[in-house]
DNA sequence: CATTTGATGTCCT
DNA sequence: GGACATCAAATGC
């Protein structure tokens, strides 16, 4: 992954990442649902200014940024352009199943990765990979193999920006943590 | 199927 | 003290 593919706006990187797969230490899967936030939006960590916690989202793209949600999940990120970041929020897992249903019990595959804190379960994520950069080890990427639809819609378990449609997911897939709403016929 | 509830870190007022 | 980018299990249809 070209470092210069994260250092732009969150909301182009977002859509842009969906069909690419993540390893982390082997293990990981194809990105079918992601979520962006940056600078300007109430729904996000950087929206109040740096903090101790999300000192990584005022630092260079190109970088992860995990923080702990409701006190006991962990959310990884991918740092984009200056406070701006990419929440991932579901992988179809394709590399190193046994490890992840190790990491999360006895789960069937499509609730492997299926929302940000199962997904960081499966990887393994937590405090150990915040700010490292993205185009090194532990962290591998693959290009898609073919032609990506992606869909957008509103982002989920926000209370604030709730209109901002930057949720984007692999169109079709049943491995994402929730559905996009029926288009309004 | 839907709704409720408990787990309890970090930042905010 | 309250809010929050969540999840899994329990409960009520």
């Amino acid at each position: 992954m070209d470092p210069a593919f994260f250092a732009r706006p969150a909301a182009v990187v977002a859509a842009d990442l969906i069909g690419h797969t993540l390893l982390v230490a082997g293990v990981g899967g194809i990105v079918v649902e992601t979520e962006a936030y940056d600078r300007e939006d109430p729904a996000s960590h950087s929206f109040a200014g740096p903090t101790r916690r999300n000192a990584s989202m005022f630092g260079p793209p190109g970088h992860a940024y995990v923080y702990r949600s409701y006190g006991l999940h962990w959310c990884l990120n991918l740092v984009c352009e200056p406070a701006s970041a990419v929440l991932l929020r579901a992988l179809e897992p394709t590399d190193g199943l046994d490890a992840m249903r190790a990491r999360r019990g006895l789960s069937e595959p499509r609730l492997l990765c299926a929302g940000p804190g199962r997904l960081s379960q499966a990887l393994a994520i937590n405090l150990v990979q915040d700010g490292l950069p993205l185009d090194r080890p532990p962290f591998a990427w693959r290009e898609p193999a073919a032609p990506v639809n992606v869909a957008a819609g509103t982002r989920i378990g926000i209370s604030r920006g709730v209109e901002t449609p930057w949720r984007f997911v692999l169109a079709g897939s049943r491995f994402v943590s929730k559905p996009l709403p029926r288009p309004r016929d």
